[in-house]
DNA sequence: ATTGATGAAC
């Protein structure tokens, strides 16, 4: 009788036991639920066990170094508990980690089975190493589940983020039943590659489109720097496919930063509002990003303050930093580094870039050589990146312009630097002695395209083009507002000779 | 228990 009771007693420990294990939210319960599960004894039956190890491997408040803790204490773990340890670390910061284990499996000659490869897939694809994926592929082949739909589009995705369209095009192929993840792993595929022309294919031949599908082909038109392109499929996809999500709406709203889309970036900030989409980091961060971009410094404040600081990490931060250096606004960009400190996020190579960048356009030398200076004192390597900022803040004070020239005599931009320098300093012989140095080595000054947005409609003009249908007209009234400067140049009785080319210059970037 | 889309600076 007794025995009975104990028995149902413990029964109902147990269950009661599992189901807060399902119900657990954060490490700290689960450690509280791991200890319980320790001091009765049940550390070794399978159900514990598994349920701790998903939890700390596989949640997004897990911690996978809890969980290979727990891993390795089994004295023989179930092919289970082998693919939840590599499935965790594929998704971590170290997924090669889940390939070391892979190994320990085969020395222990443990068989992988149809579930540990494509988690294996993707860390190789993560790691973005070719080398370990094709080992893992000839595993996959020798172990006969080459057929295996779920291992062969996480091979496509592999070999694309590879780099390798044409072996992902190869595994592709060879897909008996193609399902709708194969398809957009391919265009997905062919749009990570820049090959827009297959992707669009792709796209076409697919006879079941989802939301992913639009998705990888926007964001690959965007990549390829074809925004109008991707402008236009986001539309078609408005009047005639799935519904946008967030992912959408961050390679649209990156879209409109880079052409500098003020009013449609008010629209897809309004589209995201309007159907009420998740405002995910990502997105607010591209948000931020596109707001900058696109001169509205306010908008762009107004969204990154609305991110709880505890949410916030370092890409956005050093989006509005960087937002606020490109505007001018050097003050508040330093400012918001000192808040970013206070606030716990470590500032990267990035963040150092921008603030050079905002000591540059506020003439900052003596802040920029303690920024230059710290980026090593916290482990940071300087890149190129940091030496041409740091050059182009000792270059507005003179000092190195030239040196600069010495060591890449073919760079345009490093001979307009120094030429603009002068012009600032009023050397208008000095200047135009840099522009001539530049054309005498037969430097061509790369051509930049100017994009205005009128109403919505986009613009695009570059230098001595006559293609826009209101050309004659702007040309007009270019010249009259040249003549227009000309004459009051004249008036103000100023030497003004080089400006009248450097201005002629710029202006007809039309 | 599995696969596929997204953010910062040059």
């Amino acid at each position: 009788m007794l025995g009975v009771s104990l028995a149902c007693k413990i029964t109902n420990i147990s269950h009661n036991l599992l189901s807060l294990l399902d119900k657990c939210k954060s490490i700290l319960e689960l450690k509280q639920l791991h200890a319980v599960v320790i001091s009765c004894g049940l550390s070794q039956d399978d159900p514990f066990i598994s349920k701790i190890l998903c939890f700390s491997a596989l949640s997004n408040s897990g911690d996978i170094n809890y969980s290979y803790r727990v891993f390795s204490q089994l004295s023989s773990p179930t092919i289970f508990s082998w693919n939840t340890i590599i499935r965790g670390y594929s998704n971590s910061k170290n997924p090669i980690q889940s390939l070391s284990i892979f190994l320990k499996m085969l020395r222990l000659g443990v068989a992988p089975d149809y579930l540990t490869y494509p988690f294996l897939v993707k860390a190789s694809a993560r790691l973005l190493n070719q080398e370990t994926g094709v080992s893992v592929h000839a595993h996959i082949i020798k172990t006969g589940h080459e057929s295996d739909r779920f291992i062969q589009n996480s091979l496509i995705h592999m070999y694309a983020a590879c780099g390798n369209s044409m072996w992902a095009q190869k595994v592709f192929d060879s897909i008996q039943q193609k399902n709708v993840v194969s398809w957009n792993s391919m265009l997905d595929g062919y749009a990570k590659c820049g090959e827009m022309v297959m992707a669009q294919k792709a796209f076409e031949s697919m006879s079941e489109k989802d939301v992913r599908s639009w998705s990888s082909l926007i964001d690959g038109y965007v990549k390829a720097g074809e925004y109008s392109e991707a402008m236009a499929i986001f539309e078609k996809m408005q009047s005639a496919g799935p519904k946008a999500n967030e992912v959408t709406m961050v390679s649209v709203s990156c879209a409109c930063a880079h052409m500098g889309a003020l009013e449609k970036g008010r629209m897809i900030y309004k589209y995201i509002v309007d159907n009420g989409l998740p405002l995910t980091l990502v997105l607010q961060t591209s948000l931020v990003d596109m707001y900058a971009k696109c001169g509205a410094i306010e908008e762009a404040l107004l969204i990154f303050r609305r991110v709880s600081k505890s949410q916030t990490d370092v890409l956005i931060w050093n989006a509005v930093i960087g937002g606020l250096a490109t505007h001018g606004l050097v003050e508040e960009s330093l400012k918001l580094f000192k808040e970013m400190q206070i606030v716990g996020i470590c500032p990267d190579e990035v963040t150092y870039l921008c603030l050079l960048a905002a000591c540059a356009h506020g003439g900052l030398v003596k802040e920029a050589w303690f920024f230059f200076e710290s980026l090593s004192k916290c482990g940071m390597t300087p890149t190129s990146e940091h030496y041409a900022c740091m050059v182009d803040v000792l270059a507005r004070a003179e000092i190195v312009g030239r040196k600069l020239i010495e060591l890449e005599p073919n760079h345009d931009g490093r001979y307009i630097g120094l030429s603009n320098m002068y012009a600032v300093d009023k050397r208008w012989d000095d200047a135009r002695s840099m522009r001539e140095a530049m054309e005498r080595r037969g430097v061509k000054k790369s051509p930049g395209f100017s994009f205005v947005e009128i109403s919505g409609v986009l613009h695009r003009f570059i230098a001595h083009d006559k293609t826009h249908p209101d050309s004659e007209e702007t040309y007009f009234m270019l010249n009259f507002v040249v003549y227009q400067m000309k004459l009051s140049c004249h008036e103000d009785n100023q030497e003004r000779s080089l400006n009248d080319t450097s201005m002629e210059d710029d202006l007809l970037l039309f």
